[in-house]
DNA sequence: TGATAAATGAGAATAATTCTTATTGACAAG
DNA sequence: CTTGTCAATAAGAATTATTCTCATTTATCA
């Protein structure tokens, strides 16, 4: 038995497993399917439909993995989250700066990587502003090729 | 996670009320008090934060009154949803297209109206994807004047 | 092998949001 | 004034996405 001294134990889970992250590669996990999962659609999946996806190939995982991995993820840079469709939060792992569109028709997430915002906006925003800029997002929201003709 | 897409009463109740709020402004409601308060505040704030603020001025509101007029203006497009801070949506009564900050440090969310994106850039995403785009929205994230100076 | 720590599964707990139902309040007709 | 109607609301239950807890499994490494 030991006593929670403020140090959150899935915090310092982790931030040891970042370590371990690095280092060790050998053996494949649970984890680097939830990962290649992300890596290969461009559906920007929410958490609950990487679990989907995944059941096929991997159907012991459970949620929570799924939860905690992407948080990690997050964490560690490799995925971004490109916003919240019907309070479900939606994810990338492709982590370049580019444009995304929200289709209210069918609550799918696209790529628009042919529209460019100019990269000096943000440094703009800092001279006005005094806000330290980390990140730029663009998204527009309307309706698919699809959900216009009435799929 | 499954969305009722028949006709339910919520739907009905809101539609008819709609019709009321053009044709009767006799009564000053909690309805008209809770969209005073996101138009008096550039904090945008959560249903939550609404919530609270109203406590002063209006103690005996209820919780469920604020999230259901919160939905019914974003309907009538009154206000706009400038996105999620910790799974709580943020709403905005400015319509007007502009850039907003979000601040990882204190969570808070800021209007940057200096900062222009192009006008044009909706209608070249239309032609380049063939998505009918309604809106688009600037989004930055990072540190503002105070958190960067360790308040 | 055995000790130690990380990763996971299962399900409970939490937080934001929506839904249900009975009640209230406004207004119009009698 | 009273009553009928219907929108608006309060209260709290229900739902949904997400996080947390804890016991177990798995991996690492001495």
């Amino acid at each position: 038995m030991c006593y929670d001294l403020g140090v959150n134990k899935n915090d310092s889970q982790i931030q040891e497993s970042e370590v371990l992250m690095e280092t060790s590669t050998k053996q494949f996990r649970k984890r680097n399917a939830i990962l290649e999962c992300l890596m290969n659609t461009d559906t920007h999946p929410s958490a609950e439909m990487v679990y989907q996806m995944l059941q096929k190939t991997h159907p012991d995982i459970s949620q929570a993995t799924v939860y905690r991995n992407l948080a990690l993820f997050r964490k560690q840079g490799l995925i971004v989250s490109v916003g919240t469709v019907n309070g479900a939060e939606r994810f990338d792992a492709n982590t370049a700066s580019h444009v995304h569109f929200f289709c209210t028709g069918c609550d799918s997430v696209l790529d628009l990587p042919q529209i460019e915002v100019p990269s000096s906006i943000g440094a703009e925003a800092e001279k006005l502003s005094g806000c330290r800029v980390n990140s730029c997002h663009l998204t527009m929201t309307g309706l698919c090729g699809d959900c216009q003709t009435g799929n």
